[in-house]
DNA sequence: CGCGCGGCTGAACGCGCGTTTAGAGTGGTG
DNA sequence: CACCACTCTAAACGCGCGTTCAGCCGCGCG
Protein backbone atom coordinates (compact mmCIF):
# COMPACT_ATOMS: atom_id res chain seq x y z
CA UNK A 1 0.00 0.00 0.00
CA UNK A 2 2.80 2.20 0.61
CA UNK A 3 3.76 4.10 -2.68
CA UNK A 4 7.12 4.68 -1.66
CA UNK A 5 9.06 7.31 -3.96
CA UNK A 6 9.73 4.97 -6.81
CA UNK A 7 13.33 4.83 -6.03
CA UNK A 8 13.79 1.86 -4.42
CA UNK A 9 11.34 0.30 -6.13
CA UNK A 10 11.80 -3.06 -8.96
CA UNK A 11 11.79 -1.34 -12.13
CA UNK A 12 8.98 -3.52 -12.21
CA UNK A 13 7.11 -2.73 -9.57
CA UNK A 14 7.80 1.08 -10.28
CA UNK A 15 5.97 0.61 -13.94
CA UNK A 16 3.09 -1.39 -12.02
CA UNK A 17 2.43 1.72 -9.53
CA UNK A 18 2.83 4.01 -12.63
CA UNK A 19 0.05 2.23 -14.07
CA UNK A 20 -2.14 1.78 -11.38
CA UNK A 21 -1.89 5.73 -11.05
CA UNK A 22 -2.29 6.69 -14.70
CA UNK A 23 -5.27 3.97 -15.00
CA UNK A 24 -6.70 5.58 -11.75
CA UNK A 25 -6.70 9.17 -12.67
CA UNK A 26 -7.33 8.45 -16.71
CA UNK A 27 -8.99 5.15 -17.40
CA UNK A 28 -7.65 1.82 -19.22
CA UNK A 29 -8.05 4.07 -22.26
CA UNK A 30 -4.98 5.41 -21.20
CA UNK A 31 -1.60 4.75 -23.27
CA UNK A 32 0.78 2.43 -22.98
CA UNK A 33 3.34 5.19 -23.69
CA UNK A 34 2.21 7.40 -21.04
CA UNK A 35 2.55 4.72 -18.43
CA UNK A 36 5.86 4.37 -19.78
CA UNK A 37 7.18 8.04 -19.43
CA UNK A 38 5.04 8.29 -16.12
CA UNK A 39 7.54 5.43 -14.90
CA UNK A 40 10.64 6.53 -16.65
CA UNK A 41 11.43 3.93 -19.03
CA UNK A 42 10.49 3.12 -22.24
CA UNK A 43 7.33 1.48 -24.04
CA UNK A 44 8.75 -1.48 -25.03
CA UNK A 45 9.93 -2.70 -21.84
CA UNK A 46 6.34 -2.33 -19.87
CA UNK A 47 5.81 -5.52 -23.19
CA UNK A 48 8.73 -7.14 -21.96
CA UNK A 49 7.59 -7.47 -18.06
CA UNK A 50 4.41 -7.65 -18.66
CA UNK A 51 3.59 -9.48 -22.16
CA UNK A 52 1.10 -7.29 -23.26
CA UNK A 53 -1.53 -4.05 -22.14
CA UNK A 54 -3.72 -6.94 -20.73
CA UNK A 55 -1.10 -8.86 -19.08
CA UNK A 56 -0.09 -5.06 -17.15
CA UNK A 57 -3.46 -4.51 -16.22
CA UNK A 58 -4.40 -7.89 -14.66
CA UNK A 59 -1.01 -7.25 -12.48
CA UNK A 60 -2.47 -3.94 -10.94
CA UNK A 61 -5.70 -5.55 -10.77
CA UNK A 62 -4.42 -8.52 -8.72
CA UNK A 63 -2.12 -5.86 -6.59
CA UNK A 64 -5.08 -3.53 -5.71
CA UNK A 65 -7.21 -6.52 -4.80
CA UNK A 66 -4.90 -7.73 -2.28
CA UNK A 67 -4.10 -4.11 -1.16
CA UNK A 68 -7.80 -3.87 -0.86
CA UNK A 69 -8.28 -7.53 1.07
CA UNK A 70 -5.40 -6.56 3.19
CA UNK A 71 -6.61 -3.35 4.70
CA UNK A 72 -10.19 -4.38 4.70
CA UNK A 73 -9.32 -7.44 7.58
CA UNK A 74 -7.58 -5.06 9.14
CA UNK A 75 -10.51 -1.99 9.49
CA UNK A 76 -12.57 -5.09 10.08
CA UNK A 77 -11.44 -5.60 13.35
CA UNK A 78 -10.38 -2.29 14.09
CA UNK A 79 -13.03 0.15 13.67
CA UNK A 80 -16.56 1.30 15.60
CA UNK A 81 -19.17 2.55 12.81
CA UNK A 82 -18.21 5.97 14.01
CA UNK A 83 -14.42 5.44 13.30
CA UNK A 84 -15.84 4.28 10.05
CA UNK A 85 -17.47 7.55 9.16
CA UNK A 86 -14.81 9.55 10.09
CA UNK A 87 -11.99 7.50 8.25
CA UNK A 88 -13.23 8.73 4.60
CA UNK A 89 -10.55 11.72 6.02
CA UNK A 90 -7.87 9.06 5.47
CA UNK A 91 -8.85 8.91 2.05
CA UNK A 92 -6.10 10.35 0.90
CA UNK A 93 -3.43 7.78 1.98
CA UNK A 94 -5.54 5.16 -0.43
CA UNK A 95 -6.15 8.00 -3.15
CA UNK A 96 -4.31 5.76 -6.15
CA UNK A 97 -5.68 2.70 -4.95
CA UNK A 98 -9.34 4.34 -4.16
CA UNK A 99 -8.97 5.60 -8.10
CA UNK A 100 -8.11 2.77 -9.44
CA UNK A 101 -11.38 1.13 -7.89
CA UNK A 102 -13.64 3.40 -8.96
CA UNK A 103 -12.23 3.16 -12.27
CA UNK A 104 -12.03 -0.41 -12.49
CA UNK A 105 -15.66 -0.16 -11.20
CA UNK A 106 -16.85 2.35 -13.75
CA UNK A 107 -15.04 0.47 -16.75
CA UNK A 108 -15.79 -2.83 -15.53
CA UNK A 109 -14.17 -5.82 -15.72
CA UNK A 110 -13.01 -8.76 -12.88
CA UNK A 111 -11.97 -5.96 -10.06
CA UNK A 112 -15.03 -4.52 -10.62
CA UNK A 113 -17.30 -7.45 -9.99
CA UNK A 114 -14.94 -9.21 -7.32
CA UNK A 115 -14.85 -6.20 -5.05
CA UNK A 116 -18.42 -5.11 -5.53
CA UNK A 117 -19.31 -8.94 -4.39
CA UNK A 118 -16.72 -8.93 -1.04
CA UNK A 119 -18.35 -5.85 0.28
CA UNK A 120 -21.63 -7.10 -0.15
CA UNK A 121 -20.33 -10.32 1.36
CA UNK A 122 -19.22 -8.44 4.01
CA UNK A 123 -21.78 -6.18 4.60
CA UNK A 124 -24.57 -8.86 4.82
CA UNK A 125 -22.22 -10.63 7.73
CA UNK A 126 -21.63 -7.01 9.62
CA UNK A 127 -25.57 -6.41 9.54
CA UNK A 128 -25.93 -9.89 10.92
CA UNK A 129 -24.03 -9.17 13.85
CA UNK A 130 -25.56 -5.13 14.09
CA UNK A 131 -28.96 -6.98 14.02
CA UNK A 132 -28.00 -9.41 16.57
CA UNK A 133 -26.45 -6.80 19.15
CA UNK A 134 -30.17 -4.51 18.10
CA UNK A 135 -28.70 -1.51 16.68
CA UNK A 136 -29.75 -2.62 13.17
CA UNK A 137 -33.89 -3.59 12.42
CA UNK A 138 -33.81 -7.09 10.89
CA UNK A 139 -34.85 -7.40 7.56
CA UNK A 140 -37.18 -10.17 5.81
CA UNK A 141 -34.43 -10.51 2.98
CA UNK A 142 -31.22 -10.09 4.62
CA UNK A 143 -28.94 -10.69 1.97
CA UNK A 144 -31.23 -8.32 -0.15
CA UNK A 145 -30.71 -5.46 1.62
CA UNK A 146 -27.16 -6.00 2.26
CA UNK A 147 -27.22 -5.77 -1.54
CA UNK A 148 -28.96 -3.00 -2.09
CA UNK A 149 -27.03 -1.25 0.86
CA UNK A 150 -23.90 -1.93 -0.94
CA UNK A 151 -25.17 -1.49 -4.47
CA UNK A 152 -26.56 2.33 -3.58
CA UNK A 153 -23.35 3.22 -1.75
CA UNK A 154 -21.35 1.94 -4.91
CA UNK A 155 -23.27 4.20 -7.03
CA UNK A 156 -23.27 6.97 -5.56
CA UNK A 157 -19.44 7.20 -5.05
CA UNK A 158 -19.88 6.41 -9.30
CA UNK A 159 -22.06 9.60 -9.96
CA UNK A 160 -19.64 11.58 -7.25
CA UNK A 161 -16.98 10.79 -9.38
CA UNK A 162 -19.12 11.38 -12.62
CA UNK A 163 -20.42 14.66 -11.75
CA UNK A 164 -16.72 15.90 -10.37
CA UNK A 165 -15.53 15.24 -13.71
CA UNK A 166 -18.30 16.71 -15.99
CA UNK A 167 -17.36 20.15 -14.13
CA UNK A 168 -13.94 20.04 -15.60
CA UNK A 169 -12.89 19.48 -19.25
CA UNK A 170 -13.14 16.22 -21.26
CA UNK A 171 -9.95 14.80 -19.93
CA UNK A 172 -10.58 14.25 -16.04
CA UNK A 173 -7.37 14.42 -13.71
CA UNK A 174 -9.59 14.72 -10.98
CA UNK A 175 -8.67 13.88 -7.46
CA UNK A 176 -10.73 10.64 -6.31
CA UNK A 177 -10.34 11.42 -2.85
CA UNK A 178 -10.98 14.61 -2.98
CA UNK A 179 -14.24 13.95 -4.84
CA UNK A 180 -15.08 11.34 -2.17
CA UNK A 181 -14.98 13.67 0.87
CA UNK A 182 -16.99 16.16 -0.95
CA UNK A 183 -19.88 13.68 -1.66
CA UNK A 184 -19.90 12.50 2.02
CA UNK A 185 -20.16 15.68 3.02
CA UNK A 186 -23.27 16.56 1.15
CA UNK A 187 -24.76 13.17 1.46
CA UNK A 188 -23.47 12.09 5.07
CA UNK A 189 -26.43 14.09 7.20
CA UNK A 190 -29.46 13.08 4.84
CA UNK A 191 -28.32 9.60 4.85
CA UNK A 192 -27.76 9.64 8.25
CA UNK A 193 -31.29 10.62 8.57
CA UNK A 194 -32.83 8.68 6.44
CA UNK A 195 -31.43 5.37 7.68
CA UNK A 196 -32.75 6.60 11.09
CA UNK A 197 -36.21 7.14 10.37
CA UNK A 198 -36.51 6.10 7.40
CA UNK A 199 -38.18 7.83 4.02
CA UNK A 200 -41.94 7.07 4.46
CA UNK A 201 -44.44 7.61 7.08
CA UNK A 202 -46.70 4.89 6.89
CA UNK A 203 -46.09 1.60 6.07
CA UNK A 204 -48.85 1.59 3.31
CA UNK A 205 -46.69 0.88 0.56
CA UNK A 206 -44.49 -1.84 1.55
CA UNK A 207 -47.53 -3.45 2.83
CA UNK A 208 -49.73 -2.51 -0.79
CA UNK A 209 -46.62 -4.11 -2.69
CA UNK A 210 -46.09 -7.31 -0.41
CA UNK A 211 -49.73 -8.40 -0.78
CA UNK A 212 -49.50 -7.79 -4.24
CA UNK A 213 -47.02 -10.32 -4.35
CA UNK A 214 -47.81 -12.65 -1.69
CA UNK A 215 -49.59 -12.92 1.16
CA UNK A 216 -46.84 -12.18 3.67
CA UNK A 217 -48.35 -9.57 6.57
CA UNK A 218 -46.13 -6.50 7.21
CA UNK A 219 -43.47 -6.92 10.54
CA UNK A 220 -44.13 -4.31 12.65
CA UNK A 221 -41.37 -2.14 13.52
CA UNK B 1 -39.67 8.35 -28.94
CA UNK B 2 -41.00 5.76 -31.58
CA UNK B 3 -38.06 4.39 -33.33
CA UNK B 4 -39.82 3.55 -36.19
CA UNK B 5 -38.85 0.69 -38.33
CA UNK B 6 -35.99 3.25 -40.42
CA UNK B 7 -37.38 3.24 -43.82
CA UNK B 8 -39.57 6.73 -43.84
CA UNK B 9 -37.07 8.30 -42.23
CA UNK B 10 -34.82 10.98 -43.54
CA UNK B 11 -31.31 9.91 -43.62
CA UNK B 12 -29.93 12.26 -41.10
CA UNK B 13 -32.42 10.40 -38.72
CA UNK B 14 -31.63 7.23 -39.99
CA UNK B 15 -28.05 8.04 -39.04
CA UNK B 16 -29.15 9.71 -35.36
CA UNK B 17 -31.43 6.56 -34.29
CA UNK B 18 -28.48 4.16 -35.22
CA UNK B 19 -25.83 6.62 -33.63
CA UNK B 20 -28.13 6.16 -30.49
CA UNK B 21 -28.49 2.44 -30.36
CA UNK B 22 -24.98 1.59 -31.52
CA UNK B 23 -23.80 4.21 -28.45
CA UNK B 24 -26.14 2.73 -26.04
CA UNK B 25 -25.06 -0.69 -26.35
CA UNK B 26 -21.45 -0.32 -27.02
CA UNK B 27 -20.53 3.02 -25.43
CA UNK B 28 -18.81 6.16 -27.64
CA UNK B 29 -16.05 3.88 -28.19
CA UNK B 30 -18.02 2.61 -30.74
CA UNK B 31 -16.94 3.39 -34.56
CA UNK B 32 -18.27 5.44 -36.92
CA UNK B 33 -17.71 3.46 -39.20
CA UNK B 34 -20.16 0.61 -37.17
CA UNK B 35 -22.87 3.60 -36.54
CA UNK B 36 -22.60 3.89 -40.14
CA UNK B 37 -22.64 -0.03 -41.41
CA UNK B 38 -25.72 0.21 -39.04
CA UNK B 39 -27.41 3.03 -41.16
CA UNK B 40 -26.75 1.58 -44.19
CA UNK B 41 -24.44 4.16 -45.30
CA UNK B 42 -21.09 5.15 -45.92
CA UNK B 43 -18.72 6.68 -43.31
CA UNK B 44 -18.02 9.99 -44.94
CA UNK B 45 -21.54 10.45 -44.97
CA UNK B 46 -22.06 10.32 -41.02
CA UNK B 47 -19.19 13.15 -41.20
CA UNK B 48 -20.88 15.30 -43.90
CA UNK B 49 -24.37 15.39 -42.12
CA UNK B 50 -22.71 16.20 -38.84
CA UNK B 51 -19.16 17.43 -39.09
CA UNK B 52 -17.59 15.40 -36.76
CA UNK B 53 -18.24 12.15 -34.61
CA UNK B 54 -18.59 15.07 -31.94
CA UNK B 55 -21.16 16.32 -33.91
CA UNK B 56 -23.20 13.45 -34.18
CA UNK B 57 -22.94 12.88 -30.47
CA UNK B 58 -24.00 16.43 -29.90
CA UNK B 59 -27.19 15.76 -31.76
CA UNK B 60 -27.60 12.22 -29.81
CA UNK B 61 -27.21 13.98 -26.50
CA UNK B 62 -29.67 16.77 -27.07
CA UNK B 63 -32.94 14.40 -29.16
CA UNK B 64 -32.39 11.79 -26.15
CA UNK B 65 -32.70 14.56 -23.83
CA UNK B 66 -35.73 16.11 -25.48
CA UNK B 67 -37.14 12.73 -25.51
CA UNK B 68 -36.52 12.48 -21.82
CA UNK B 69 -38.41 15.88 -21.20
CA UNK B 70 -40.83 15.01 -23.34
CA UNK B 71 -41.80 11.49 -21.52
CA UNK B 72 -41.07 13.28 -17.98
CA UNK B 73 -43.71 15.73 -18.80
CA UNK B 74 -46.18 13.36 -19.27
CA UNK B 75 -44.75 10.78 -16.54
CA UNK B 76 -45.29 13.42 -13.80
CA UNK B 77 -48.86 14.52 -14.18
CA UNK B 78 -50.33 11.18 -14.88
CA UNK B 79 -48.97 8.47 -12.60
CA UNK B 80 -49.15 7.29 -8.55
CA UNK B 81 -46.55 6.27 -6.65
CA UNK B 82 -47.09 2.85 -7.03
CA UNK B 83 -47.42 3.34 -10.94
CA UNK B 84 -43.94 3.93 -10.92
CA UNK B 85 -43.35 1.52 -9.09
CA UNK B 86 -44.67 -0.60 -11.62
CA UNK B 87 -43.44 1.49 -14.58
CA UNK B 88 -40.22 -0.35 -15.04
CA UNK B 89 -42.45 -3.12 -17.20
CA UNK B 90 -42.56 -0.48 -19.94
CA UNK B 91 -38.97 -0.51 -19.97
CA UNK B 92 -38.71 -1.77 -23.24
CA UNK B 93 -40.32 0.83 -25.02
CA UNK B 94 -37.68 2.99 -24.02
CA UNK B 95 -34.82 0.70 -24.29
CA UNK B 96 -32.82 2.36 -26.76
CA UNK B 97 -32.87 6.05 -25.06
CA UNK B 98 -32.57 4.41 -21.69
CA UNK B 99 -29.25 2.38 -22.58
CA UNK B 100 -28.47 5.87 -24.14
CA UNK B 101 -28.53 7.33 -20.54
CA UNK B 102 -26.97 4.94 -18.52
CA UNK B 103 -23.95 4.84 -21.54
CA UNK B 104 -23.34 8.84 -21.23
CA UNK B 105 -23.40 8.49 -17.51
CA UNK B 106 -21.12 5.66 -17.26
CA UNK B 107 -18.54 7.72 -19.63
CA UNK B 108 -19.14 11.01 -18.23
CA UNK B 109 -20.54 14.10 -20.67
CA UNK B 110 -23.18 17.08 -20.62
CA UNK B 111 -26.22 14.65 -21.19
CA UNK B 112 -25.35 13.12 -17.79
CA UNK B 113 -25.08 16.24 -15.92
CA UNK B 114 -28.32 17.48 -17.14
CA UNK B 115 -30.18 14.68 -16.49
CA UNK B 116 -29.32 13.78 -13.29
CA UNK B 117 -29.68 17.44 -12.05
CA UNK B 118 -33.14 17.27 -13.47
CA UNK B 119 -33.85 14.14 -11.35
CA UNK B 120 -32.87 15.87 -8.26
CA UNK B 121 -34.79 18.97 -9.01
CA UNK B 122 -37.94 16.76 -9.78
CA UNK B 123 -37.09 14.86 -6.55
CA UNK B 124 -36.79 18.12 -4.62
CA UNK B 125 -40.16 19.07 -5.65
CA UNK B 126 -41.83 15.88 -5.81
CA UNK B 127 -40.58 14.92 -1.93
CA UNK B 128 -41.84 18.43 -1.12
CA UNK B 129 -45.25 17.59 -2.16
CA UNK B 130 -45.36 13.84 -0.54
CA UNK B 131 -44.10 15.94 2.75
CA UNK B 132 -46.75 18.88 2.81
CA UNK B 133 -49.30 15.82 2.08
CA UNK B 134 -47.86 13.78 4.90
CA UNK B 135 -46.59 10.64 2.78
CA UNK B 136 -43.32 11.16 3.47
CA UNK B 137 -40.78 12.51 6.70
CA UNK B 138 -39.50 15.91 6.65
CA UNK B 139 -35.58 16.75 6.18
CA UNK B 140 -33.42 18.85 8.30
CA UNK B 141 -32.12 19.52 4.45
CA UNK B 142 -34.33 18.55 1.91
CA UNK B 143 -32.24 18.94 -0.83
CA UNK B 144 -29.56 16.94 0.19
CA UNK B 145 -31.99 14.18 0.47
CA UNK B 146 -33.59 14.19 -2.85
CA UNK B 147 -29.63 14.59 -4.42
CA UNK B 148 -28.71 11.36 -1.76
CA UNK B 149 -31.77 9.34 -3.02
CA UNK B 150 -31.32 10.13 -6.71
CA UNK B 151 -27.53 9.53 -6.23
CA UNK B 152 -28.06 6.33 -4.46
CA UNK B 153 -31.26 5.25 -7.53
CA UNK B 154 -28.63 6.60 -10.62
CA UNK B 155 -25.82 4.52 -9.05
CA UNK B 156 -27.40 1.51 -7.99
CA UNK B 157 -28.82 1.06 -11.89
CA UNK B 158 -24.95 1.78 -13.05
CA UNK B 159 -23.91 -0.86 -10.66
CA UNK B 160 -26.63 -3.50 -11.96
CA UNK B 161 -25.82 -2.48 -15.70
CA UNK B 162 -21.92 -2.98 -14.53
CA UNK B 163 -22.20 -6.40 -12.64
CA UNK B 164 -24.57 -7.80 -16.18
CA UNK B 165 -21.82 -6.85 -18.19
CA UNK B 166 -19.05 -8.18 -16.22
CA UNK B 167 -21.18 -11.51 -15.75
CA UNK B 168 -20.90 -11.62 -20.11
CA UNK B 169 -17.69 -11.36 -22.18
CA UNK B 170 -15.67 -8.40 -22.77
CA UNK B 171 -17.93 -6.73 -25.62
CA UNK B 172 -21.32 -6.16 -23.38
CA UNK B 173 -24.51 -6.39 -25.72
CA UNK B 174 -26.32 -6.27 -22.34
CA UNK B 175 -30.34 -5.57 -22.55
CA UNK B 176 -30.57 -2.20 -20.21
CA UNK B 177 -34.14 -2.95 -19.69
CA UNK B 178 -33.63 -6.55 -18.72
CA UNK B 179 -30.61 -5.42 -16.75
CA UNK B 180 -32.79 -2.83 -15.37
CA UNK B 181 -36.00 -5.04 -14.07
CA UNK B 182 -33.20 -7.81 -12.50
CA UNK B 183 -31.95 -5.52 -10.25
CA UNK B 184 -35.08 -3.82 -9.23
CA UNK B 185 -36.85 -7.01 -8.82
CA UNK B 186 -34.34 -8.03 -6.35
CA UNK B 187 -34.43 -4.98 -4.51
CA UNK B 188 -37.56 -3.46 -4.36
CA UNK B 189 -38.61 -4.89 -1.45
CA UNK B 190 -35.26 -4.22 0.53
CA UNK B 191 -35.77 -0.57 -0.88
CA UNK B 192 -39.30 -0.38 0.59
CA UNK B 193 -38.30 -2.05 3.43
CA UNK B 194 -35.54 0.66 4.11
CA UNK B 195 -37.35 3.53 3.05
CA UNK B 196 -40.12 2.55 5.45
CA UNK B 197 -38.43 2.27 9.02
CA UNK B 198 -35.06 3.02 8.44
CA UNK B 199 -31.92 0.94 8.93
CA UNK B 200 -31.22 1.63 12.74
CA UNK B 201 -32.82 1.36 15.87
CA UNK B 202 -32.18 4.33 17.47
CA UNK B 203 -31.39 8.18 16.67
CA UNK B 204 -27.63 7.47 18.41
CA UNK B 205 -25.44 8.04 15.02
CA UNK B 206 -27.27 10.80 13.98
CA UNK B 207 -27.69 12.26 17.39
CA UNK B 208 -23.82 11.97 17.57
CA UNK B 209 -22.89 13.16 14.08
CA UNK B 210 -24.90 16.35 14.57
CA UNK B 211 -23.49 16.91 17.90
CA UNK B 212 -19.84 16.70 16.48
CA UNK B 213 -20.97 19.15 13.42
CA UNK B 214 -23.10 21.16 15.12
CA UNK B 215 -25.38 21.96 17.95
CA UNK B 216 -28.81 21.41 16.83
CA UNK B 217 -31.03 18.51 18.47
CA UNK B 218 -32.66 15.80 16.59
CA UNK B 219 -36.11 16.66 15.70
CA UNK B 220 -38.36 13.67 17.13
CA UNK B 221 -39.99 11.36 14.45
C1' DC C 1 39.69 -12.79 -19.46
C1' DG C 2 35.64 -13.96 -22.38
C1' DC C 3 30.99 -14.87 -22.68
C1' DG C 4 26.27 -15.12 -22.07
C1' DC C 5 22.09 -13.36 -20.23
C1' DG C 6 18.72 -10.32 -18.59
C1' DG C 7 17.35 -5.36 -18.31
C1' DC C 8 16.56 -2.08 -21.40
C1' DT C 9 16.04 1.01 -25.69
C1' DG C 10 15.02 3.29 -30.52
C1' DA C 11 12.95 2.46 -34.48
C1' DA C 12 9.76 0.47 -36.97
C1' DC C 13 5.27 -2.26 -38.23
C1' DG C 14 0.40 -3.02 -38.86
C1' DC C 15 -3.97 -1.62 -37.68
C1' DG C 16 -8.11 0.95 -36.95
C1' DC C 17 -9.58 5.30 -36.01
C1' DG C 18 -11.69 10.05 -37.48
C1' DT C 19 -11.44 12.72 -41.25
C1' DT C 20 -10.54 14.65 -46.17
C1' DT C 21 -10.92 14.69 -51.00
C1' DA C 22 -12.51 14.09 -55.53
C1' DG C 23 -16.12 12.92 -57.89
C1' DA C 24 -20.43 10.11 -59.38
C1' DG C 25 -25.51 9.98 -59.45
C1' DT C 26 -29.91 12.53 -59.35
C1' DG C 27 -33.53 15.81 -59.45
C1' DG C 28 -35.17 20.53 -59.83
C1' DT C 29 -34.79 25.11 -62.36
C1' DG C 30 -33.35 28.78 -65.89
C1' DC D 1 -30.59 21.48 -72.89
C1' DA D 2 -27.16 23.36 -69.51
C1' DC D 3 -26.49 24.32 -64.90
C1' DC D 4 -26.56 23.77 -60.20
C1' DA D 5 -27.35 22.06 -55.63
C1' DC D 6 -27.57 18.16 -53.01
C1' DT D 7 -26.90 13.36 -51.40
C1' DC D 8 -23.85 10.02 -51.24
C1' DT D 9 -19.56 7.00 -52.00
C1' DA D 10 -14.68 4.95 -52.69
C1' DA D 11 -10.30 5.73 -51.65
C1' DA D 12 -6.88 7.61 -49.30
C1' DC D 13 -4.40 10.34 -45.44
C1' DG D 14 -2.40 11.06 -40.99
C1' DC D 15 -2.27 9.75 -36.44
C1' DG D 16 -1.76 7.19 -32.27
C1' DC D 17 -2.25 2.84 -30.61
C1' DG D 18 -0.23 -1.91 -28.99
C1' DT D 19 3.31 -4.54 -30.29
C1' DT D 20 7.77 -6.47 -32.50
C1' DC D 21 12.56 -6.50 -33.59
C1' DA D 22 17.41 -6.05 -33.48
C1' DG D 23 20.77 -4.74 -30.73
C1' DC D 24 23.26 -2.13 -26.79
C1' DC D 25 24.84 -2.15 -22.00
C1' DG D 26 26.65 -4.13 -17.64
C1' DC D 27 27.10 -7.68 -14.41
C1' DG D 28 28.10 -12.41 -12.77
C1' DC D 29 30.14 -16.80 -13.81
C1' DG D 30 33.24 -20.40 -15.90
Amino acid sequence: MRSVDTDDLTTRARIRDAAIARFGRDGFRAGLRAVATDAGVSPALVIHHFGSKDGLRAECDAYVLRSIRDQKAEAMTRWSPLQVIGAIDDAEQYATVFGYVVRAILEGGAVAATFVEGMVADAESYLEEAVASGTVRPSVDPAGRARYLIATSVGMLLVAQLEAEAGRGVSPTVDPAGALREIWRTVLLPGLELMTFGLLTSSDLLDEYRAATDGHATAPP
